[in-house]
DNA sequence: ATAGTATATGATTATAATTGCATATAATCA
DNA sequence: TGATTATATGCAATTATAATCATATACTAT
């Protein structure tokens, strides 16, 4: 059932967030792992994760991958989109993210 | 993150099969677990998680116990309708679920 | 070539989820 | 009361997921 491997990718609070911050736009490894306060390692397990489910894809750029969301899964399901989207920039901490990640950018100190 | 919680409970096929089949109504354990061929501890096991993250309620009525949705959720994750009722139906095994618990029904051997 | 940066992955450990079996509880019925 | 049925739960075994640390790979820039 992919249904299923896409709710156990969904099933991480981690990997909401990582989520929530794509809606802002492409990212690279680090400013994710940077605005997340999370490990290298962990950051490229969980990104891994959501790929194999199908829900984003990546694009290596010279030294850097910038992961996106894979549209034709909000094709094949739209209550994904609607997940993503809508409910996901909700949540309090996922609100927090982007501002780190919006003052992250602004710096310049990102990607 | 409660929508966490939700995830981790429609994370599992046998989950995923539940609601599908309280889609055609209100239904007791055996029911349940009558259809989907499992073991009667890990059918309440499951049902205890799907209540648990607030998807579905129960109640006693007599020596059953009869599961059902819990209409509140679906108001404060809306996403949750569009799948139980559209997308879970489209899925083969769901559809042939259906079709062992009408037979069922028809010959008067459910609760 | 060398050093530095970004990302992925192997190996290990830690934690959580699932299952099976036995048993407990509660309601019914004879 | 005693037997039966429906459901829940304790415990142990198994399996799956996540985290950590070290290292490998790939690209850039000097």
């Amino acid at each position: 059932m992919e249904i299923v491997q896409i709710f156990k990718a969904l099933a991480d609070e981690t990997r909401i967030r990582m989520l929530n911050l794509l809606n802002y736009g492409d990212l690279c490894v680090c400013d994710i792992e940077e605005v997340l306060g999370i490990q290298q390692s962990n950051a490229s397990r969980h990104l891994n994760k959501l790929k194999l489910a199908g829900i984003i894809d990546s694009e290596k750029k010279s030294q850097w991958v910038y992961y996106r969301f894979n549209e034709g899964v909000f094709l094949e399901f739209p209550f994904l989109a609607n997940i993503i989207k809508d409910e996901v920039g909700k949540i309090s901490v996922c609100k927090d993210d982007i501002s780190l990640l919006k003052k992250r950018k602004a710096s310049g100190s990102s990607c």
